[in-house]
DNA sequence: AATTAGATGCAACTAAGTTGCGTATTTTTT
DNA sequence: AAAAAATACGCAACTTAGTTGCATCTAATT
């Protein structure tokens, strides 16, 4: 990864106000380089290139970084989560897509989603959440 | 279970050409009777009350029975999925509402999705998942 | 440099779901 | 009704993502 990532990762995690540690650092880098959501397992092969990590401590950095908004994370029907970092642009509300034969997953930030659904009564909204199925460009 | 829902799921499993086991017509009588999805862990624990099945058999069993569209099943957060009986009015495009307290899952029926996503270039649609989240009239 | 709160590594654990295989049950054929 | 074929079941062992406890290390603060 270029060093210029690793530069903005440290800035972003010593803005949160948290210690700035070199695996967090490493970790934040690797998924700003990505352009889809990564599993635990990709993330661990990408870092341990050059240098390791233990694969609980990925874990825990992982959470931590999706606690404090530096990523967020994506379940999917392999019961396996997915992680993707949050840039200005891709934030908060968007839609998911899933490729169904490569299980890539790609963000869909120009994806509109109404804010407000109507529940049944009585039912507190807080979030809403939608997965598109399909291929992706290179499976289809 | 009251003896109608027996018979209800013997004649829905008749129905697919397949043998129907005895199994196959508890597992979905149970289902028949709930209003939510259930757990595997949840029919289980409801179908051991009198005679039992294998864990293995019942992980079968719905796995047949969503090939089957008897039912279908639904990912969540906590990677277990939950199963839930398809009737006529409960069919394919529904949203489903998760609570992040008591993690019960709710289909919502009269939620319409708009069915044609806009995707990126050589994607293929297949079929879209709408979850919302937040907390359920017992919890709110 | 010493202190201290918090991060890390390791081993052990948890729990959902899967696989292989011998046995039992359902359905078809005779 | 009995035999044969096809399929379902039960059990044990396995796989894999994610978690927990605890001793050790390290980044930030003094
Ligand atoms: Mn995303
Ligand atoms: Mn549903
Ligand atoms: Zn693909
Ligand atoms: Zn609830």
């Amino acid at each position: 990864m270029p060093n210029n990532l690793y530069e903005k990762a440290k800035e972003l995690i010593s803005h949160t106000g948290d210690r700035t540690t070199h695996h967090r650092i490493r970790t934040l880098a690797t998924l700003l380089a990505e352009q889809h959501a990564l599993t635990h397992r990709e993330i661990e092969e990408r870092l341990n290139v050059k240098g390791q990590l233990d694969r609980v401590t990925l874990y825990r950095v992982l959470e931590w970084m999706s606690k404090k908004n530096l990523i967020h994370k994506i379940a999917g029907d392999d019961r396996v989560w997915r992680f993707r970092v949050n840039t200005e642009l891709h934030s908060h509300q968007h839609a998911h897509f899933i490729c169904t034969r490569c299980t890539k997953v790609t963000c869909l930030n120009d994806f509109r989603i109404k804010p407000d659904p109507s529940l049944p009564l009585g039912y507190l909204f807080h979030e809403i959440e939608l997965t598109v199925k399909g291929l992706c460009a290179e499976c289809a």
